[in-house]
RNA sequence: GCACCCGUAGCUCAGCGGAUAGAGCAACCGCCUUCUAAGCGGUAGGCCGAAGGUUCGAGCCCUUCCGGGUGCGCCA
């Protein structure tokens, strides 16, 4: 397939084309920067490198010969070469590249950023998510659902057959902790009114429990591997314990937006874990040991694990293992990804390492795990089911909705929004949603967050009630101007402006309409890159970028007042572009865009 | 002890080996008779944890150290 070409990629080539012409520069040599917002440029050739090459000795010199040499086309993208320093700077033609943007955005809409090209179909698992069964979640858990449909919507617009699993925790000890407790004291937690909260405390009880009375623990394991073995009663309960928690886990993702194509939890893997194990022993890839246990050993690089245990029940890494296999065999997937917590790095280490040294070294290839930082609380202490300090994500959502409603009514009170009544609950739950999903997406996954209901509910700067607010008032506008009659170029689109010999871009030529022009045009290298960094944060920060840029723009040029009708025309195509930029910036982030607000 | 992540403005964070290191918050000063002031402009704020090295060029790459976090078989 060939790939796809927008105006910025265009204006990149042509560069890259006006450089090679000269004979001095070879593509090899060529990477092209974005200059110092104090440049004026849109595009910098950093010559040091091709200089070298060439044997220039200056590289000043060397940049000099290269400006002069280069021959711009008539009608290109590129209107303006400089040399400066040791640089090749190039700026754009603004209104020709403005026609181009404004061309495209119009033309693409809800797909103006999106390029197919580059996942071509192929098949990527994506998994995220993956809270446990019988618990609720919590902040903690907020992060990888949200990253991971973030990412699950951006590698879609880039052409991937995305498979979204949420990989439950449905399987394990906990179980085996959660079945001794019912069945020591006969309790029946599917009649209460809050099953799962009744689920969270039975499993904390014993647990407190276990640690005055280690024995108990005991009875704990037997009772998974008892769950293992198939014992009806164990697998009876243990199914209504799964359907009392998805019940919650469903309103939650439901109010997050978030979507999955599978839901395979642990316990789907459970009947590929013998024949797992007794093909890695055959492969030397296991031993067992004396005790009875199954491990793996790698090395000096990496510290041993288990597949098995002494009393024969299977651990994590065995149904990891197993799910990677499974998916290798079911997909074959260009890309197997993890959304998980980075605590578990290791563990994943260990994971693909095992299945590498099985012989499956595609997929040990293909499998990656995006790590993100833990939620802390505002001390850096981690959050503690047992202690009660967690919050849990409905609570967070909840309360951020009351937020939004009420800063709502207060702009209602004060008539500076033209929403209805019956508008308010789905548009607070839309900013309120987004704002607690944007705080986890703006920075980079790494670092870890420290809870703080005022930094997640922030209203201010880079928040997206910012970008959402931006994106209001550039569809209030838009509405306004449909109940004026159109002049003929705009309802011609650029037709009629181009038949009065420019574009509408020709008229775009202050300083503020050129850098939305500009970062409009830039979407689609967000996004790409985005893909190429499973990080969502570069969509988030082109998003705020646009909406900063359009909010000077707002300020400064008036739209429906232009002192012209072909100015006004002009700056109501730059007005329906950059909502259109907004609204797929925000879609691919997984937040809603309201009409007003 | 070993491994990985983080260390950039008072706080939260951006910064593909390139030009004078950037945003937001908080602080201070301005701007609503004009398209939503949930906004815009301005001021102030930095030995980019430290020291060496590689390079024409280092916040970014390498080495060592310091501080914080996480993880290191019968939990997940």
């Amino acid at each position: 397939m060939e790939s796809m070409s927008y105006t910025y990629d265009r204006l990149r080539d042509e560069a890259t084309q006006l450089l090679t012409a000269t004979g001095l520069v070879t593509s090899e040599h060529i990477t092209l920067a974005n200059p110092k917002p104090n440049i004026p440029a849109d595009l910098a050739f950093p010559v040091f490198a091709a200089a070298k090459a060439a044997g220039a000795g200056n590289p000043n010199e060397f940049a000099q010969r290269l400006a002069s040499d280069i021959v711009l086309p008539e009608n290109g993208l590129i209107g303006k070469v400089e040399p400066a320093g040791g640089f090749v700077n190039f700026a754009v033609d603004p209104a020709r590249y403005a026609d181009s943007v404004l061309a495209e955005v119009r033309e693409k809409g809800d797909t103006f950023g999106n390029d197919p090209t580059v996942g071509a179909d192929r098949n990527l698992i994506l998994e995220y998510s993956s809270p446990n069964i019988a618990r609720k979640m919590h902040v903690g858990h907020l992060r990888s659902t949200v990253i991971g449909h973030s990412l699950y919507l951006i590698l879609k617009a880039l052409g991937y057959q995305v498979t979204a699993d949420n990989h439950l925790g449905d399987w394990g000890t906990q179980f085996g902790t959660l079945l001794a407790a019912i069945d020591q004291e006969k309790l029946t937690p599917w009649n209460d009114p809050d099953p799962v909260q009744s689920l969270v405390e039975i499993y904390s009880r014993f647990n407190n429990a276990a640690r005055e009375n280690p024995a108990l623990m005991d009875d704990a394991r037997a009772w998974f591997k008892k769950l293992e073995d198939g014992d009806v009663w164990a697998r009876e309960t243990w199914q209504k314990l799964i359907d009392i928690t998805l019940v919650e886990f469903d309103r939650t993702y439901a109010r997050l937006g978030v979507h999955f194509d599978t839901t395979h939890g642990e316990s789907y893997f459970e009947p590929m874990l013998g024949p797992l194990i007794q093909e890695a022993l055959e492969k030397g890839v296991a031993r067992k040991e004396d005790g009875g246990a199954v491990s793996v050993h790698f090395d000096d690089k990496l510290p041993s694990c288990l597949l098995q245990k002494s009393d024969g029940a299977t651990l994590y890494q065995t149904r990891d293992a197993a799910t990677c296999i499974y998916r290798w065999n079911t997909y074959h997937p260009v890309r197997n990804i993890y959304v998980v917590g980075a605590e578990q790095k290791l563990h994943f280490q260990q994971v693909f390492e095992i299945v590498r040294r099985m012989g499956y070294t595609e997929i040990a290839d293909a499998s990656l795990h995006i790590s993100f930082g833990a939620v802390t609380d505002a001390t850096g202490a981690r959050f503690s089911m047992r202690k009660g300090t967690a919050i849990f994500l409905n609570e967070v959502l909840d309360e951020a909705i009351e937020r939004a409603i009420g800063t709502i009514r207060e702009k209602v009170a004060e008539g500076k929004t033209e929403i209805t009544e019956e508008e308010i609950p789905e548009v607070a739950e839309m900013v309120g949603i987004g704002t607690v999903i944007y705080a986890d997406l703006y920075q980079g996954p790494e670092r870890g967050i420290k809870f703080d209901w005022d930094k997640i509910m922030a209203w201010d700067g880079n928040t997206s009630l910012y970008i959402q607010y931006t994106h209001a008032r550039c569809r209030s506008i838009l509405r306004k101007a449909a109940l004026t009659p159109p002049t003929p170029s705009f309802a011609s689109g650029r037709g009629g402006a181009e038949e009065r010999g420019g574009g509408e871009g020709s008229l775009l030529i202050t300083p503020e309409e050129q850098v939305v022009l500009k970062q409009l045009a830039r979407l689609p290298h967000a996004v790409r890159e985005a893909g190429e960094k499973f990080l969502p944060a570069t969509v988030a920060e082109w998003t705020y970028n646009l909406a900063r840029e359009f909010a000077r723009f707002y300020d400064k040029c008036p739209v429906l007042t232009a002192p012209t009708p072909e100015l006004r025309d002009a700056r109501l195509a730059l007005v329906s572009a950059t909502a259109q930029g907004l609204k797929n910036g925000l879609t691919l982030l997984g937040i809603g865009a309201p009409e007003r607000m």
